[in-house]
DNA sequence: CTGTTAGCGCCTTCAA
DNA sequence: TTGAAGGCGCTAACAG
C-alpha cells in the first residue's frame, strides 16, 4: 500500500500538491500533475479513503439498518438492492447491518458502528434506540416504511397503502362488484388500517354501504387464510375476496378448488401484494416496485446530507394494480 | 461528538489511560476505570472507528461485491443475508458493492472502495478486474460460486451441483425411473457440466444406459421451457423430467396440462432448484440453503484475515431434497 | 500502573 | 503555483 508520501518523494515535489491533483482542489501545472499522475500509477497508489474521512469528517458511508428479516423478506431485499445500487452510483457506500431477530443494535451498540454519514433504517419502532442515537449525535436519518408518530420530524419515505387498497377496490367495483370481503392484515399495523380506509373510500365514493362483517383478518399464513376462506365461501354472498398476500389468496384459491368454486365464475380474487406468478387463474394483484422505493431513500438521504433538501415526508406511489384472469365481471341484472 | 480528549481531560487522566480502558489492553486501577467511564458515558463518548482503524491498519470492513443480480435474485438475497448476519455476529461491518448490468467496479473504481480487510465475492469471473486488484493489494478474498481455474489458488465456496443432480437423479432411480429427461441450464456453464456429471453417475451407478438425446438445454425463461417441454412430452418415451429450476417446472407443468398429461400419473417432474410452492401437485425439487453459504463465506473470510487458517476450497452440502406429488412410483412390469 | 510522544494517511490553512 | 506545518481521533511504544 503506498502513501502520499511516497508518491510526492517519486514525483519530486510535496504532499499537499499530490492531494491537490488528485482533488482538483487548486490549479497545479500541466507538468507536474503529469509528473504526481504516472508516479502515482506506478506505486498503484490510491487515496486511503479512512484518512481522507478522518481528515474530513465525511465518510460517504451509509449504513442500511433492518431487522425482523424474514416476513417480508422479498420487500426488504428489493430495498436493500434499490438503496446499494443507487447509493453506489452517487459514489457512497452501504453498510448493511442486520439484527437478528429483534436483539436490535446489540449490548455493544454504537462501539461496532462506523461514523456514518447518514442512516436509512426499514421499519423503525416507536422508541428506536438506533434513531435515538442518530439524532443524539446528529446523523441525518431516513426512515423507510411506517415511521412512528413520535419521529415525524424525521425524514420518511413510504408506500402509500390507502391509495392501494383503493385502487383495487375500486376497480373491482367497477367491475360491478357490491359485496366484497376482504381479508386484511393483522390488526393494530398501521398497514392495516390503511389498507381499510381505502377499501371504505372506493366503498363510500361509489355509494356503497361498508358493511364490517366483510372485514377479516389474517396474519398471513396459508393455514389462517385456508380456515378463513372456508367461512367466507360458505356464506356464499360475496361476487369478490381481496386478500392481503398472494400467500392468502392462494389459501382462497386452494378452498375454492376443494369446494367447486370457479374463479373468477363464482368469486374473483385480488391480492394486496406478493409477486405470485404461479396461481391459475393468475391473480389480479398489485405489484409495488419496492426497490425504486429503495432507490429514493438513497437519494433523499443524500439530498440532506448534502443540505439540498430538509427533512420531509414522502408517500411513494410506484405500484401497478394487475388485472388478470382472477377478476370478472358481475353482469348488471 | 466528544473524543478521546475530551473524556480524558474530563476524567483527568491521559489519553493512552482512556483508550487502555475502552479497549482492556492494559490494566487500570478500578477507580481510574470508573473515572474514564462516567466521563466517557458523561460526553457520550465512544471511539471514533476510522481513527481506530488508521492507527490499527484493521478497519472490520468487508466488502461484499455482487452483479447480475436478477437471474438468480433468490439466491443473491440469501447470501448477502448470510453473510451480513454472520459478519455483524463476528462484529464485521459489510460494505455491500452491487454493480449494475456488467459495469463491474467502474472507473473510478478503487478511488471509491474503503479500506476493507477483506472480500467476499460472488460469480467471480474469468479475468475478474476485482479479484485483480486486491490479490495486487494482499487483501484477503472468498470466493462465492464457480471460481475460475486460473483463481484455484484463492479461497473459494460453492455448492456440490454434481452431488445434487446426482442426489435427485439416483432418487428418481430408486423410484423406478429409467428415461429421465434432463432439461439442464444454459450449456457452457459450470453449474451445467457439473449437474450433466451428477446425472451421469446416478444413471452409471444404476446400470443405465446414458443417453445424450435425453438431454436438453434452457435458458430458464417459461417461454423455452414450454417449447421444449412440448417436443419432450410429444415423444412420449418419458416416465421423468428433471428440469434446471422451478420456472422450467412450471413450463412443463403448463405443457402437460394442455396435452392432457397428468403429473405425476404420466410423468414425474423434479426441479434442480427454486422455493416454489404453489405448483399443484407441489413439485420435487432441491432446497440449497444460500444463506448458510453465505455463512460460511462470512467466517471463512474473517477466519482467513485472523490468520486461523489457509485458504482452501470448500463445496457446501447445504441442501435437501424435497420429494413431493410430482414424483410417481414406476410399477415394475 | 500511568503519561508522553510519535505516528497512521490525508487535507488545509498559511507563507513563500 | 507550490511547500511546510498542524491537526483529524486513535493506538502503541517507551519512559517514568
Amino acid at each position: 500500500m503506498s502513501t502520499i508520501n511516497d508518491v510526492s518523494k517519486l514525483a519530486g515535489v510535496s504532499k499537499s500538491t499530490v492531494s491537490n491533483v488528485f482533488n482538483n482542489t487548486k490549479y497545479v501545472s500541466e507538468e507536474i500533475t503529469d509528473r504526481v499522475l504516472k508516479a502515482a500509477q506506478e506505486l498503484n497508489y490510491y487515496p486511503n479513503k479512512l484518512a481522507t474521512g478522518l481528515a474530513n469528517k465525511k465518510t460517504y458511508m451509509i449504513g442500511l439498518f433492518l431487522e425482523n428479516l424474514g416476513e417480508f423478506r422479498s420487500m426488504h431485499h428489493q430495498i436493500i438492492e434499490g438503496v446499494a445500487m443507487k447509493l453506489n452510483e452517487f459514489n457512497y457506500n452501504v453498510i448493511l447491518y442486520i439484527d437478528r431477530d429483534n436483539e436490535k443494535i446489540p449490548k455493544g451498540a454504537k462501539l461496532r458502528i462506523e461514523p456514518i454519514d447518514g442512516a436509512i433504517i426499514l421499519d423503525p419502532e416507536i422508541e428506536d434506540i438506533r434513531i435515538k442515537d442518530f439524532v443524539s449525535s446528529g446523523t441525518p436519518i431516513v426512515l423507510v416504511g411506517k415511521a412512528p408518530k413520535s419521529y415525524e420530524n424525521l425524514s420518511s419515505l413510504d408506500v402509500d397503502n390507502i391509495e392501494i387498497a383503493y385502487s383495487a377496490t375500486k376497480m373491482l367495483i367497477q367491475n360491478g362488484h357490491k359485496k366484497i370481503a376482504f381479508i386484511n392484515s393483522k390488526p393494530n399495523l398501521t398497514i392495516t388500517s390503511d389498507r381499510l380506509k381505502g377499501y371504505i373510500k372506493a366503498l363510500s365514493e361509489n355509494q356503497i354501504d361498508f358493511e364490517p362483517s366483510y372485514i377479516y383478518n389474517c396474519d398471513n399464513t396459508i393455514i389462517k387464510a385456508k380456515k378463513l376462506a372456508s367461512s367466507i365461501l360458505e356464506k356464499g354472498e360475496f361476487s369478490a375476496i381481496i386478500t392481503e398476500s398472494d400467500v392468502v389468496a392462494l389459501g382462497v384459491y386452494e378452498e375454492a378448488k376443494t369446494k367447486g368454486i370457479n374463479i373468477p365464475g363464482d368469486i374473483s380474487v385480488f391480492a394486496l401484494g406478493g409477486m405470485d406468478y404461479f396461481l391459475t387463474p393468475e391473480v389480479s394483484r398489485v405489484v409495488v416496485d419496492y426497490k425504486k422505493l429503495g432507490e429514493a431513500a438513497a437519494k433523499q438521504i443524500t439530498m440532506i446530507i448534502d443540505n439540498k433538501q430538509q427533512s420531509s415526508n414522502l408517500i411513494l406511489n410506484k405500484y401497478k394494480i394487475i388485472k388478470t384472469g382472477s377478476v370478472g365481471q358481475v353482469s348488471i341484472r
